[in-house]
DNA sequence: TTATACATTTACCGTTCGGTACACCTTTGT
DNA sequence: ACAAAGGTGTACCGAACGGTAAATGTATAA
């Protein structure tokens, strides 16, 4: 039970689940596209619940990474990257496999509050905001966290949009629409 | 095969559906919750997607009602209105039973391009953008449609986050960050 | 070489899925 | 009174669901 074959089960499970959704996928078809038996992915993962648990930490740390990484090279000063937050999600939605934000997608299969699954996807939120909340720290702003929680709205409802729309104009939009509120919020 | 009796059906699904999701809720859940026999289901809806499409229609209607009631309830000028979206929204967030947006939740569920049931979420927000622009428009807005696009950015940003984390701030920091720029666009 | 331990496969469990064949009403027109 | 028409309920379909028992490798240690 090599933890490198369990590392494939995941990323693989991840990039199903995401293109397909999580009610729709079964686990006779994550074996069969593993090609692994179904013995053995009951031995790495006890119930479905705890494949979609694990998938759904490799993409919270998959997405933060690259969120952050590209913030960080796209911008220098903490105000700067504030707004280079939304050129990345542009690059996010051109991708040809963009399909919305995953967590967002598992809090509408499985919304019962105060269920593994849900908090999972709050928890990245929070994690999102804390990082914000940093910067917005750093760039000097009278309250971090509104301005932090300001920019994460702006984020989520550009990327529901552009899901539903197609990626167009929303990240645009919502960059025009943060740029005033950072520069009000750091004098 | 009573108009009414359909109805009845589809404020039931409709029911069911935002509350527990769609392919979690099976035709047999459905059919015994409305007490009506399989065959009648069947009857009145070719397929379970055809129910659901009807569920979505019937939610786009009763939810613009509330939303566009509540504004013209809450505000006079054209510019007060498109302020008190946000007060509206504050209202819905805090409702007992409210589990985010249900078009959003049907295009994470169904998200293939070009599909009857994202395409009908798709045309809600479309409403929702045509609404807010007219509005826009009519407070003096130089880009309405900019402005309204801005606003729904925020507006699902916000649900979004009310339903992974809570009611709590959402609707007030989207409301914050709405104001100047409503104020902005408006001269 | 053989016993042990563990990973893997095959074959299957009971349940639920979306959907349907068909017998059984009940109504309506004549 | 009676047949046609159409809505209704029962009982069922094959497939897919999440999950498991038992057999079959296969590598290591004695």
């Amino acid at each position: 039970m090599s933890a490198s074959k369990r590392d494939e089960l995941v990323h693989k499970a991840l990039e199903i689940f995401y293109r397909d959704g999580f009610h729709s996928t079964g686990m006779d078809t994550l074996v069969k596209e593993t090609g692994i038996s179904k013995t053995s992915m009951y031995k790495h993962f006890r119930t479905k619940e705890d494949l979609i648990l694990a998938a759904l930490r490799l993409r919270d740390e998959k997405f933060r990474n690259f969120i952050f990484r590209r913030i960080e090279e796209l911008a220098k000063t903490p105000r700067e990257k504030l707004i280079a937050t939304f050129d990345v999600l542009a690059e996010w939605f051109e991708m040809k496999d963009f399909r919305g934000c995953m967590f967002v997608k598992a809090s509408g299969e499985y919304p019962e509050h105060n269920t593994p699954i849900l908090n999972t996807a709050a928890e990245h939120k929070n994690q999102l905001i804390r990082y914000l909340a940093d910067l917005a720290r750093d760039a000097g702003a009278q309250d971090p966290e509104n301005l932090a929680t300001q920019i994460l709205i702006l984020k989520e409802g550009a990327t529901v949009l552009a899901h539903l729309q197609g990626p167009g104009k929303f990240a645009k939009q919502a960059k025009e629409a943060a740029i005033p509120l950072i520069l009000a919020a750091c004098d």
